[in-house]
DNA sequence: TTGAAAGCGCTACCAG
DNA sequence: CTGGTAGCGCTTTCAA
């Protein structure tokens, strides 16, 4: 039960592959009875065309690929979810790959989907990376490239959300609920999403004419341990926070556990907001206010930057999605 | 900038294409001078397999097919980031594809895969599919499949909890803890998995000589909404349950909130247990007990049994990866 | 309307 | 140790 070849079509029916492959694509010059057979023979053998033989003759793969740095990251699976519906859509097959946010991984994870000879690369770069080099590398060999959800200072297409001013805006809900020592916990300070997030957030504080308190300020790796004890260390301070901002799904999730391990209470103690998705929100007590991405927007227009590129739109453009403020029951 | 080839190689270098095969690919049969400048050259071009050429020529394509009923759940998520991290760690690729889980999808996943000549499928039916030839028509073509989470009676090997008994200890955890009536929140009845953990529910109940109560048990469409109005119901009953096991991450979510938006209190009103993730549990209040399925098992087990199908062991395996319960604070 | 042949990039086999 | 060549499945061009 082999899959069969437009050759052994042609020897089966005493023709020539060249004529079964006109008729198998409808092209002219086929008389409209041998067309028939063809077809149909194709049909009862199951007849599919193979896709590297097609690839081969015109170097083009209807492939792309897509480096994400944890897939089993809420906001990263919907984005990518979506990416792949689009793709799809436009005949698309997308090769995902996890970098498990970790630099070197990411440089394999291209590696691999230059030698599959992608036609384009979505990626959201690991917190880890701070050297562009290898992803610049694939514009110089005429690979596509669309950067998603953590941009970078380099010449590349890229899809983020309003992150200096949904920052911002998350601040000053905290400010008007009234926080007087608000907290930033945030990724590392080599990240440009971070530096524009605490940008916001220190935007607001000048806005407010509130201090800017160093010790309030919490950059260190994305995780839920890290975010813990970063938590813990604030709550510890001899002034601790009245208010956090956590400026991802996992520090939100560690910082409302090291409040409520301190017998504190959200948010008369602490009020809490930060970068989140709905679904978790909603089942958390109390639920939290949080920034929410449109990550099906942030998807959908990923790809389409991609899939201009792809058909020769070479300009470089910059999407912002906007984020909008969700507010709950973790702020006043 | 475009990439090179062996023939370009060959003729730069004034030699056969056959030698610079030999070269490359560290055969016997090139003097060590003539291979320095082979590999010279071809790093200095960027030289890169073309893998469409490989592929024709030994009808293997490196690459392995997923199909997910929906990526952005978490559960999911986490057995597809094993899953393909095995998968690159053997030189394999993966094609995820995303069925939002629904039949006629996933039919459709299947024949771009099958048109991608992807060597093996790794797949999770949808909770719509109930005829599973689509799948089985897989095999009579020679490709290698493998079912995980939800199983069915097809002769394909597979990697599953232990749904049943899972089910049993989870209800009788709320036996114990005192519970009279026990709701059981499940997917359709069409799919295997709902049938066992319902199973282990009744089995558990049968064994404390409690009653079966039809209407207490809820077999509907995964979904928050779904859940939501199904739990809704359970409560509006003129005997409400006692306590509820939700056989899904969402069912869980969308339980707790329908108890909370009455005013009840979890576990003193209601007990709730279900299976979900744990970093979920980790920031609901009460945290969840909750049947833990280890995921990363689940996807280092689909991909091996793939895997040795692949490498021509052609019995059908089915492996049942033992889950087990977490007690936090929503039972007593 | 149909057939023959070349070529995409690579490997394998047989000559020299 | 190196070169020549056929062929994987398909498309394309030219010839019949």
């Amino acid at each position: 039960m082999k899959r069969i070849s437009q050759r052994e079509i042609a020897n089966l029916l005493g023709v020539n592959v060249s004529t079964v492959s006109r008729a198998l694509r409808g092209l002219e010059g086929v008389s409209s009875e041998l067309r028939q057979q063809i077809l149909a023979l194709a049909k009862d053998k199951g007849y599919r065309p193979n896709p590297f033989a097609v690839s081969l003759r015109y170097d083009t793969t209807r492939t792309i690929g897509v480096v994400v740095p944890d897939i089993s990251f809420n906001h990263f699976a919907h984005i990518v979810k979506r990416i792949e519906a689009e793709a799809r859509k436009e005949g698309y097959m997308c090769i995902i790959t996890d970098s498990d946010d970790k630099y070197e991984t990411e440089k394999s994870c291209l590696e691999l989907l230059i030698n599959m000879h992608v036609e384009g690369v979505i990626i959201c770069p690991s917190q880890e990376t701070t050297d562009f080099a290898h992803i610049q590398r694939l514009r110089k060999i005429n690979v596509p490239v669309v950067l998603f959800d953590r941009d970078a200072d380099i010449d590349i297409s890229s899809v983020v959300i309003n992150d200096a001013d949904s920052a911002r805006q998350a601040t000053k809900t905290l400010i008007d609920g009234g926080a007087k020592r608000i907290a930033f916990l945030g990724g590392p300070n080599r990240v440009k999403q971070t530096i524009e997030r605490k940008h916001g957030y220190i935007e607001a504080l000048r806005e407010s004419n509130m201090p800017i308190i160093k010790e309030l300020v919490k950059c260190n790796y994305i995780s839920f341990n890290s975010g813990l004890s970063d938590t813990l260390e604030l709550l510890d301070l001899p002034e601790p926070p009245d208010a956090i901002i956590a400026t991802h799904g996992l520090l939100v999730g560690s910082a409302m556990r090291a409040i409520d391990s301190r017998g504190l209470r959200i948010p008369d103690d602490v009020a809490l907001i930060g970068y989140m998705s709905d679904w978790v929100s909603d089942v958390m007590s109390p639920r939290m206010s949080f920034v929410k991405q449109n990550q099906r927007e942030m998807g959908t227009k990923a790809f389409k930057l991609l899939f201009d590129q792809l058909n020769g739109d070479n300009c470089v453009q910059h999407v912002i999605v906007k984020a909008r403020l969700e507010l709950r029951d973790s702020t006043k």
